[in-house]
DNA sequence: CAGTATCCCCATGGATACTG
DNA sequence: CAGTATCCATGGGGATACTG
């Protein structure tokens, strides 16, 4: 989450530049807020695993292997920011948080979703790729 | 395309695991892969511009605002690597180079519009959720 | 258990200059 | 036109230590 990210190159467009390309800069500056926010080393694994369910901090941390406790709390923080997942303090001791999907992080799951089918079905095309390019 | 984004945890998981995980881990690994491919800062807008059709160097730096020329070439390269786009030089004299989508790139072009879609449809509910997490 | 607080490395990527 | 080469600032993110 890039501080600077809300909007990397509006300010520089052409003032005159024409409606169509003011929506295609509009859609540009989306896609960069979205891949801000989900593109980042842990926002979709996370998502991933809370789609299976509720999952508290530690579980969390021991199913996604190679995060560290930095790292998952501030990916969580900003999934919670973003109105993608709740979290819910339990009042005891030792202390238990929950945290959960919203109904708008289920919708991003659809998504999440197709991306990692798309990756499954074609990791091995650019498996190919790759090795031809780097033969080269 | 970090260097060492190949295996970025594999190395470190405990070999007793289960298949389960083994699966699970698997598919976090393609995550990452997809992420690192297209979750920079520019290879999604490239990729939403050559959907469009067949664009020329100096055409994609000149539509894709804030691009800087090293990052273009970057991205293409990589993205050309990965077998995404195809990248064809025209022996003529000023040089003249096209850039498409491959058939490959065409099939990630449909995630990515999901996942822009996805965007359009929710970045207000997610400035809300920004705004009201930041209000307290 | 579920975090904060620090320190610090190094990869991403911008700016600039040069070239076949 | 379509790059390559170089330098350098920013910040993402890992390791470690500490705490309510």
């Amino acid at each position: 989450m890039p501080a600077n990210s809300a909007d990397p190159v509006g300010g520089r467009v052409d003032v005159r530049m024409s409606a169509v390309m003011a929506a295609r800069d509009d859609t540009t500056c989306r896609v960069r807020d979205i891949l801000d926010r989900v593109g980042d080393k842990w926002s979709l694994t996370v998502i991933a695993e809370l789609g299976k369910g509720v999952r508290r901090f530690t579980e969390l941390k021991h199913t996604i292997p190679g995060v560290s406790q930095r790292m998952l709390t501030v990916t969580l923080r900003g999934l919670e920011r973003d109105g993608l997942v709740s979290r819910t303090v339990h009042p005891v001791v030792p202390p238990r948080v929950d945290y959960e999907l919203t109904t708008l992080g289920r919708t991003l799951l659809e998504t999440v979703w197709a991306l990692l089918d798309w990756a499954l079905q074609h990791v091995d095309d650019i498996d190919k790729a790759r090795a031809d390019y780097d033969a080269r």
